[in-house]
DNA sequence: AATTTGACGCGGT
DNA sequence: CACCGCGCCAAAT
């Protein structure tokens, strides 16, 4: 363990339980560094290296759109996955995002 | 070592 | 609705 932020953004992302979504403002508030929801986008996109290691669709900003899904190879496949999971989705917005939203501290 | 970058957040114009 | 600037901060170059 290398107790990076990455490694850190990854042991979250990868609690995200399966049809629930958090922001990267959670996360980044959750490992100590409010406002840096940046880092978390940024350490997500090393996450793409790690094919199917991690759930990061189910990541979105703040207001539940999906603005990370271009780094999904196509402009649908987060949308797509995030359905899959029972997750409704109108264009980028997340609906009930608010019901689906799950934070770091409620970690199982 | 310094600068740039980035899948954000938010208020302002 | 579009665009702008600021804050935030670690990693990549």
């Amino acid at each position: 363990m290398k107790d990076s932020f990455f490694e850190k953004v990854y042991q979250v992302v990868a609690e995200i339980p399966f049809g629930r979504i958090t922001t990267y403002g959670a996360i980044a508030e959750y490992l100590g560094s409010k406002g840096a929801s940046r880092m978390v986008g940024w350490a997500l996109n090393s996450t793409n290296k790690f094919p199917g290691t991690l759930p990061a669709h189910r990541v979105v900003n703040r207001k539940g759109l999906l603005t990370g899904k271009r780094h999904f190879g196509g402009t649908r496949v987060m949308a797509d996955l995030l359905q899959s999971e029972g997750i409704e989705i109108k264009g980028d917005q997340i609906l009930n995002f608010k019901e689906k939203l799950w934070l770091p501290e409620d970690i199982q």
